[in-house]
DNA sequence: CTGAAAGCGCTTACAG
DNA sequence: CTGAAAGCGCTTACAG
């Protein structure tokens, strides 16, 4: 492998003027200077990671913490992955992608050992075990996904509260007077995902203070048990003209169920979704929907926590939770209920 | 950070000592190593990987390659990520997750900089231009996906040629003599995706073979494209009793064509596809098909991957080329054709 | 069975 | 504006 040495060799300088003029830390003339240059193209010179982390503490890379679930929709995963390593690399960070079974002992091991700079966790809990080994290792972290006790990490999600309110204001807005929210399974719920009853709490709320009669139910995740509910909540509530779904398998399975029962939307069903965009392209869900902004939250997520790694944020300062407002992708499946 | 000098003091003995205790690349006296066994435990010592690194030229991290392409189902890149990222940690080794869009840049960049040990690339095309900075970088790599040209590099890929003869084969034994196949759109063959034409080919081989009437399409990968396209290829042929699916988007617009021409399977219309299992149980997909195998693949090539990296591979011997063999995943949509 | 020392390649404080 | 030297933490050949 070719080293500084060699590069400081072939521009005829020493190895300590190599590595400014490669740094810009100390001015070096410009002759020197492209010399340098010279010889690191000529010679393909690619700084040694171990030995300049091992020297300044710092790897340029970033540890990315996924957790494949039963039941989570995978392209969604995906999109999050993306924006957070394009991001990284935008930065000038490398991504290393942990799907390990044990998170907290991964943590550890990764901050140990010095591999990486900083921490992003998808998919957090309520109540994550990954929270207090992250809050130890002096080390900043970034979570996507609102979990219980925020303290000593900066946050991204979405505003699943905001999220809603505004699918029952808006159906409420359009005439709407009854309506049926479709959570995910219960199980989801008992798995950390605080986020579906902070939607279904708030709109629970929001139907009380405008008098809308609000049916809420958990739902199956997948077929064919998830098919089966929406038959059963429709039939139980004939006189619902809006549906507000919070669960990505209700949505795929809708348009089957809307199918067998003859109903067209937007004229005899409003229909608001929450899922991202790729998750209706990939199922063709002609249904308006509160987009998850995955490659966003990512986005912000890298975006923080590197400016944390660098030292452009106080570290006694406080930490962000940032909740993104939701906003309605609009595909024509909401309209003002069919005349009695 | 606690280094292994720390151990060393604590548990009174050397730097040598301790670090040959925790290597046990040289005998050490029981007492010894669990004294310094114990002095890790208490303090807490990981290795700093970087000196590790700089010292050994082995960082115990690989490269993983994946490109997230339009049109490419997410959930089966995500199995393939899965397989890679699981096989490698119980191998004792990290993963750094590469969505680069400058896939030779990045091969060259962590390569120089020493950052892994090797390469895993998924979704390789025919021609791929990360295979000619590959071979330079003198690092083991493996693909998953057949090129062109596979010198160099270990290969795993699903037997595609097999898979087309497998399809003809068995819907002939069923006694089907007219069959429709559906390949991926034309642009994924001329992305580099030759394993469309390697499967199309051996099937029209075969079906030749046979006396088998073989209609071959190329057609869309998504909705509505693909739902209009099964119908005018069923309206061409309405004696066609078999369809063949290597078209992920057409398999799951097919139900709803169905459902729309009133056909059902295996009765009117025998079905086989070619897909991976996520995929069939995210879209809850009836049909029998020849599994992609994404989880095995990504473990067979971590493993030869790390096999080479560790030595255990002859660095003379010949490149494997690993065709998995297909299996039909049998989900009943297979039977006798119709009576006349 | 154990220890003192060298050196991997880098950056940066020290010296000029 | 440039150079010689120290030291990050580790492993292993050298010495006993």
């Amino acid at each position: 492998m070719v080293t500084i040495g060699d590069v400081a060799k072939a521009a005829g300088v020493s190895r300590s003027t190599a590595s400014y003029a490669l740094s810009g830390k100390r001015p070096i003339s410009p002759e020197v200077t492209d010399r340098v240059l010279a010889a690191v193209e000529q010679l393909g010179y690619t700084p040694n990671a171990g030995a300049r982390a091992l020297r300044t503490s710092q790897t340029q890379v970033l540890a990315l913490f996924a957790r494949f679930v039963e039941d989570e929709f995978a392209p969604a995963m995906l999109e999050y992955i993306k924006g957070v390593t394009d991001t990284a690399r935008e930065l000038g960070y490398d991504t290393l992608l942990v799907s390990d079974e044990d998170g907290p002992g991964a943590i550890r091991r990764l901050s140990g050992s010095q591999m990486v700079d900083g921490f992003v966790l998808l998919n957090v809990a309520e109540e994550d075990d990954r929270l207090e080994p992250l809050r130890s290792v002096h080390r900043p972290g970034t979570l996507v996904g609102l979990p219980g006790d925020t303290h000593g990490v900066d946050v991204f999600d979405l505003d699943f509260e905001a999220s809603g309110r505004l699918m029952v204001e808006h159906m409420h807005g359009l005439g709407h007077r009854e309506m049926i929210l479709v959570s995910q399974p219960e199980d989801v719920v008992r798995r950390g995902g605080a986020y579906v009853w902070r939607l279904a709490d708030t709109a629970k709320a929001k139907a009380d203070e405008l008098g809308v009669d609000l049916h809420h139910y958990f739902a199956a995740s997948s077929q064919p048990g998830i098919g089966e509910d929406l038959h059963r909540f429709l039939d139980a509530h004939p006189h619902a003209t809006a549906l507000l779904l919070n669960n990505e398998g209700a949505a795929a399975a809708l348009p089957a169920v809307l199918q067998e029962r003859g109903l067209s939307v937007p004229h005899d069903l409003s229909v608001i979704g929450r899922y991202s965009d790729v998750f209706a392209r990939t199922f063709s869900l002609p249904f308006s929907a509160i987009d998850s902004a995955a490659d966003r939250l990512g986005r912000h997520a890298v975006q923080q926590l590197v400016d944390r790694i660098e030292g452009r944020i106080d570290a006694a300062a406080p930490h962000t939770v940032e909740l993104i407002a939701p906003e309605i992708h609009d595909r024509g499946s909401m309209a003002a209920p069919p005349a009695v």
